[in-house]
RNA sequence: GGUACCGUGGCCGAGUGGUUAGGCAGCGGUCUGCAAAACCGUCUACAGCAGUUCGAAUCUGCUCGGUACCUCCA
């Protein structure tokens, strides 16, 4: 624990030293999906950058609570009037329950993010099981004459707040310039300010999910939840919140404004926020209709992919961009990243098997990039440059294989322990189906094959080697002749 | 319109007042029956203009171009 983490903190936008409320723990939040649709690229993002967050902290001997929510109530669909939920709205269209749906979703999204080797959340809660935390929340708000009941539903009085707090200090907005700019949105007549966000929304009729509560049937307002279970499962004050950059303003605006007029406290000491991916330069999202699930990338089924990518070069792919940067998606970029992680890979695996010659020296070399890509890991989740010194290991590891370079059997430790502890438990990066049941009979029918092919190369008839070489190719499987024989690997 | 951010070599993408980012692709070589892989060497940069400075891609100003948020969104 003897290094110090930075991170930079969106309320000061600075890179600041992350010192923890508790010593050695961390209590840390992001905002899950909404489910009401199939997981994308998009939320591959949060998905890793938060997993490698929770990884390093635990590889440096960290505790920490890992709190994501699944979002399964609350956000109101585009116009203010309808005042149905996206979950109900689906649910109406595919006839199915509205649990139902966020259950499919809730799946698909899980199977995902292992898919992309992220850790579960120590908490998962669902926004629908804290029905009772969030109508406490808005209760406390009204208390403190922070909020006003309009027809039913309850809103959050910003101006009242304003004048003894300060609304936007996470988004740097001023109140007067919002109030300037608000567009005109129908169905707003019951607040009295347009920045007024509803904590509670009475719903109408034919509204599927309402919950009962001292003031209407209904529903709670956008931003409730998140507020309401960080809270609960973290305490009014927390370490980290985290989220994608488009929630910035208003959700983590107005869970600020929410926990601050309930508890007085803005409860969260260091906001993360990851950036989007981008697609043709332009955000990829939901709305925007120009997403690709990750499904879709896992199998290939969409027709701006080439190909099918694993879900290990999508990880990949995401680590060597800087969590605040856009990254953008593109059929080249993502082959370059597969042939870089399959070169990384190599390395994991050859290293192991490296010979050594004998001795006590150890190459300085080796432990300098060891405390390079810690470092850079440490200052803000710098995983490009983590990555790019980590190839300076792959180096070695090659440079040894072919016998340029050699290393004694300290080295060869540290040089492990370099390349395989930090790749697979920091960055999550390692063999995809790895732990194939059938593997063993595989091994033995391709080495059988090998044997065969090494005797038509002794008898030079090439032919018949090459033959066996390209029909194993075919099946994915790579052969490599080196000086003392065959190698091969499944591609 | 308001508020932020960005513009790096063929592509992706770091960094930063003076020193090689890295990956992918390209080129030359080593190795090999041939290939693949690997290794060695090598090429292409910091949108434009002006300023500060001994020195700027890095700081300042302006111009041009782009993005995000301001409405659910990772």
């Amino acid at each position: 624990m003897e290094r110090k983490i930075y991170l930079t903190n969106s309320l000061s936008r600075k890179k600041e030293l992350f010192v923890p409320i508790n010593k050695g723990m961390v209590g840390l939040y992001v905002c899950g999906p909404t489910v009401y649709g199939d997981p994308h690229l998009g939320h591959a993002r949060p998905g890793i950058t938060y997993d490698i967050l929770v990884r390093l902290f635990r590889f440096l001997g960290y505790k920490v609570r890992y709190v994501r929510n699944i979002t399964d109530v609350g956000h109101l669909v585009g116009d203010v009037d309808s005042g149905e939920d996206k979950i109900a709205v689906k649910a109406k269209l595919e006839q199915l329950e509205p649990m139902e749906i966020a259950q499919i979703y809730t799946l698909s999204y899980h199977a995902a993010m292992r898919k992309l080797n992220t850790l579960p959340p120590s908490i998962e809660p669902r926004a629908s099981g804290h029905i009772m935390e969030q109508i406490d929340l808005v209760q406390n708000i009204l208390d403190n004459g922070f909020a006003y009941e309009s027809n039913g539903s309850i809103y959050f009085d910003v101006l009242a707040y304003n004048k003894k707090f300060h609304y936007g200090v996470l988004s740097g907005r001023k109140v007067e310039d919002l109030l300037a700019n608000t567009r005109t949105l129908d169905g707003q007549s019951d607040k009295k300010s347009p920045m007024d966000f509803a904590l509670w929304k009475k719903a109408a009729p034919e509204h599927i999910m309402k919950w009962k509560s001292p003031w209407s049937l209904g529903f709670p307002g956008w931003h409730a939840e998140c507020s309401a279970m960080s809270a609960k499962y973290l305490g009014d004050e927390f370490d980290i919140h985290g989220g994608g950059m488009d929630l910035l303003f208003p959700h983590h605006e107005c869970e600020i404004a929410q926990n601050t007029a309930s508890r007085g406290k803005s409860g969260v000491h260091y906001w993360m926020h990851n950036n989007m991916v981008t697609i043709n330069g332009q955000k990829m999202g939901k709305s925007l209709g120009n997403f690709i699930t990750l499904n879709e990338l896992f199998n290939g089924t969409h027709k701006a992919l080439e190909r099918a990518y694993s879900p290990m070069t999508i990880r990949f792919f995401i680590l060597q961009a800087h969590y605040r940067s856009t990254l953008d998606f593109s059929n080249a970029a993502l082959q370059a990243a597969e042939k870089g992680l399959k070169r990384m890979l190599n390395a994991m695996k050859d290293v192991k098997n490296l010979s050594t010659v004998s001795g006590d020296n150890t190459n300085e070399n080796i432990l300098k990039i060891q405390d390079e890509v810690m470092t850079a890991l440490c200052d803000d989740l710098n995983t490009p440059i983590a990555l790019s010194h980590l190839f300076d290991a792959v180096k070695i590891v090659n440079q040894v294989k072919d016998g340029s370079l050699q290393i004694t059997e300290n080295d060869k430790t540290n040089l492990t322990n370099l390349l395989v502890d930090i790749n697979t438990k920091v960055l999550g990066l390692e063999e995809e189906n790895s732990s194939d049941e059938s593997e063993g009979l595989v091994d033995g029918l391709v080495n059988m094959i090998l044997d065969v092919r090494k005797d038509s190369k002794a008898k030079k008839d090439f032919a018949t080697s090459d033959l066996i070489r390209d029909k194993l190719n075919q099946l994915g499987i790579q052969i490599k002749d080196t000086k003392d024989g065959a190698e091969w690997s499944i591609m």
